[in-house]
RNA sequence: GGUCGAGUAGCUCAGCUGGAUAGAGCAUCUGCCUUCUAAGCAGACGGUCACAGGUUCGAAUCCUGUCUCGAUCACCA
């Protein structure tokens, strides 16, 4: 059992006998580093019930806890707080337990639990990903894997737009300006030539315009009447239709993106279970909204389209069906989640990875779902996240202005390379090892920056300031591994066994807390949906550790119990490190 | 205008289910590599927790109002 609920029973029981009072919570939290102790009771809260001063109820339960509770070796109380000693022996048998865990803090799933679906990453098939992309890739795949973590069955998806009005003006332009260009033909990765040609789209658009403009045509008229423009939309028209012709082009188009996305993905390491293509899903919905209308949760307009009332809710109407019966964005929404629980029946709920420029969005549609009655609408999650801005402000892919996903990649794994080549720390390594090392810690870097920050929270990028390798990084975090791996590696002797009659060194007995509170983080980070909580955690491991380690010496202590149980403590920081940036998407380096 | 979110050190962020003197990193400055990897450690400097009220024994944290920034309120996605 847990030492804090032991304590609180203890407490209770205390307060229960000595003062007749039942005390409705005990409120206990780590004991400051200033004072001395490790658990502390507040009392200020139970002078609602227990009339006196606190300083005197602080030591009377101390002397009670003292006697009454075995971990309990001593107290003194500074002001309305009884801040309590815990024996040794209970850290350090905590840790021989844990010690043996290979997945410590992880949960195994229920069998026959119900599934979380995380959907994420989502891009259109119209140009490359950029750094937006990144950070909505790496957020879902980490809450996916925290989730997993925490004892959930989770699939991983994303639904590719791979339709619609921009995608048809990517083809148009290359139709017009390619002259036959291929990814083979130019090199290119084949989400970087269709961008291109998105570009050049909106370039021949804007010429168009102002040449009407220039006409005296009303720019307005003129953004509506650009030739291109309806040419793009007629060709949507075609696609609709299925003319094999623009099919075609369509199906050569989006293989060409796939292959650059599937590269991008593998470079960042992250992944899908399942794949949804809105090419597939954008008409489904209809059906249900039909069912909705005869149950009365959406209504018809006189013109024929149909809403739903959300004003109950503060939200005002909001449609769901054209007037000529053609669907919306929100129609498609409905109609896929309910087809993703028919695939999967298992889901009992699902996380939706999106910029909160959709917040609205998304309260709407889950309000939409609930209203017609699906058990799993209760437990459906907009992973809403702030934009990723530069210091010139939003990133636009049609201006050029972002920050591409391949090459950010490649300049963090640059960065690494030459802090590495200047430490010059890895003899004997071969130039494939490097490149995989250097890789390992650029995307380290790169991944940490992005998480450790609050998901809601707007992040501010600014490409002329590097991200850094030092403090609170990647970088430092992975370090901290590779010296124990070190350590391990040099530690030739038999370590296996446990320990016993051990006197904990301050800092080892701080490692220990923090080890205890692995658990807890992973399921805080899971109902809250945020990485950020688990990188904090692991920065505050890591930095105890250094400590741990430059203050203490750990292959050349004096005594042979010592050096055993710190090869042992070692052991078990890092493997904790490896769980905790797992979660994180980040891997672990054996040297660096 | 309505709604939602954010505002903490020069910069980037923790802390927010109310608890002790608000913590880290970067930057600046001081020490520490003949001892387990100095991408490190030890320390210094740095704060009107946007502002004003309120609740409370106690407020960065909860409530109200104000200000600033962002998003959103489309038969776009």
């Amino acid at each position: 059992m847990l030492i804090q609920e032991k304590l609180n029973t203890a407490v209770k029981k205390a307060v229960k006998e000595i003062y007749q009072l039942e005390l409705p919570s005990v409120e206990i939290q780590a004991t400051r580093k200033e004072f001395e102790g490790d658990l502390t009771v507040v009392i200020f809260p139970m002078l609602k019930f227990i009339k006196g001063n606190p300083q005197q109820i602080g030591e009377t339960l101390g002397t009670v806890l003292t006697e009454q509770v075995d971990e309990v070796t001593g107290f003194n109380v500074v002001k309305g707080f009884l801040n309590l000693v815990i024996a040794d022996a209970y850290y350090k048998d905590s840790f021989d337990e844990i010690r043996n865990i290979s997945e410590y803090g992880y949960v195994v799933p229920e069998h026959g639990s119900k599934a979380v679906m995380v959907e994420y990453s989502s891009p259109n098939t119209n140009k490359p990903l950029h750094l937006g992309h990144i950070r909505n890739n790496l957020l879902g795949y980490s809450v996916a894997e925290i989730l997993k973590a925490s004892g959930k069955r989770v699939y991983k998806t994303q639904i590719i737009n791979d339709r619609g009005i921009h995608i048809c003006k990517s083809m148009l332009a290359w139709q017009r300006f390619g002259n036959g260009e291929t990814p083979e033909s130019t090199g290119l990765k084949g989400d970087k030539l269709v961008g291109n040609y998105y570009v050049a789209f909106d370039k021949a658009y804007k010429a168009e315009i102002e040449a009407l403009v220039s006409k005296g045509v009303e720019k307005k008229d003129a953004e509506k009447e650009a030739p291109i423009l309806l040419e793009a939309q007629e060709m949507l028209r075609k696609w609709e239709a299925g003319e094999p012709e623009v099919i075609g082009l369509w199906k050569m188009m989006n293989s060409w993106v796939y292959r650059g996305f599937e590269e991008t993905y593998r470079e960042l390491g992250v992944d899908f279970d399942k794949l949804y293509y809105e090419s597939d899903t954008y008409l489904l919905g209809k059906d249900v909204v039909a069912a909705g209308l005869e149950k009365g949760v959406f209504y018809k307009k006189e013109d024929g389209s149909v809403w739903i009332d959300l004003s109950d809710e503060g939200l005002d109407e909001k449609i769901v069906l054209r007037a000529d019966g053609t669907a919306v964005y929100m129609t498609q929404d409905i109609g896929t989640a309910i087809q993703r629980v028919k695939d999967h029946p298992d889901i009992g709920g699902m996380v939706y990875t999106v910029g909160n420029e959709q917040d609205y969005h998304f309260k709407v549609l889950f309000l939409i779902l609930q209203k017609l009655g699906f058990d799993w609408a209760e437990h459906l999650y907009h992973l809403s996240y702030g934009m990723v801005d530069l210091p010139s402000g939003k990133m636009k892919s049609r201006e050029g202005t972002v920050v591409d996903a391949d090459d950010l990649v490649e300049e963090m794994t640059g960065t690494a390379a030459e802090i590495s080549e200047e430490l010059g720390k890895l003899e004997g390594f071969t130039e494939e090892e490097k490149k995989e090392l250097y890789k390992t810690i650029g995307l380290g870097a790169l991944k940490y920056y992005i998480l450790k920050v609050d998901p809601k929270k707007r992040i501010l990028f600014d490409p002329k300031e590097s991200i850094d390798f030092q403090g609170n990084t990647g970088p430092f975090i992975q370090y901290t591994y590779a010296r124990i791996q070190s350590i391990l590696r040099k530690a030739d002797f038999d370590y296996s066994d446990t320990v016993t009659a051990y006197t904990l060194h301050a800092r080892e007995k701080e490692l220990l807390k923090l080890l205890l509170q692995f658990p807890e983080i992973v399921q805080q980070a899971a109902i809250q949906y945020s990485p950020a909580v688990i990188a904090n955690y692991v920065y505050e491991v890591v930095k105890e550790f250094n400590s741990f380690y430059q203050n203490v010496s750990i292959l050349g202590a004096e005594l042979e119990e010592e050096r055993i149980f710190r090869v042992q403590l070692s052991e078990v920081v890092s493997q904790l490190i490896a769980n905790a940036l797992r979660l994180l998407g980040i891997k672990v380096p054996e040297r660096m």
